[in-house]
DNA sequence: TTTATATATCAATCTATCTTGATACATAAA
DNA sequence: TTTATGTATCAAGATAGATTGATATATAAA
């Protein structure tokens, strides 16, 4: 109960949807990527992706300064069916930007 | 968006939760019913239900003095397994008790 | 070390949602 | 009609969630 209306209420603003919908087609985006596409201020982005993580949509892996986050594999057949149902929304996904200094 | 948005929005309730199980339970049920079983005064029942039917999950069919709530049908593959979903969760279900005055 | 960069967290403010009690409306019985 | 019952809606207060700017932490370059 506690877990679904976690999942729910991660999915519950148009910003996380819009994120979501974004590494699940990138595959793989850092941070500051994620900031630079949707243009907005870091600490934003980075709750959004919190909540997204407890939610257990998504995974981080740090690489050295950075953060990188992806769709967690494998994921359940709900969150599966919510990852489709969010991909044929028809938002408009920013493209993909230099986000940090140095790659 | 929109649409996708109002549902999940509808579903991060627990209140809602367990309205939206007890109905797909109980196949029609009238307000006062819900009220009985949840023990939850009218007007918060009244709005969760406006709240799940217009997120889709819902019809009503109004008959003399009552409002019968059911699941709508038919009902879209994600907002069944949404329900399917829920059912599983183990939440608690009240039982139907002696709603109204007259039957 | 010192400095810069990337990310996370916190406190304050703002906004949306939930609950309650009162009231409105509709139907049917008296 | 009048009265009672079932349901919906509204306003006010309470609670939860979102955004921002500031700060903390961690890594790596200088």
């Amino acid at each position: 109960m506690e877990v679904f209306l976690k999942t729910v209420g991660a999915l519950n603003d148009e910003t996380r949807l819009k994120i979501l919908n974004f590494i699940n087609h990138q595959d793989e985006v850092c941070v500051c990527e994620i900031e630079q596409a949707f243009d907005m201020i870091q600490s934003r982005i980075s709750r959004h992706l919190k909540i997204l993580k407890e939610a257990g949509f998504l995974k981080v892996e740090r690489r050295s300064r950075w953060a990188y986050y992806s769709i967690r594999k494998p994921l359940d057949l709900f969150r599966q069916s919510i990852l489709e149902e969010i991909k044929h929304l028809g938002m408009e996904m920013p493209s993909l930007k230099q986000g940090c200094d140095i790659e």
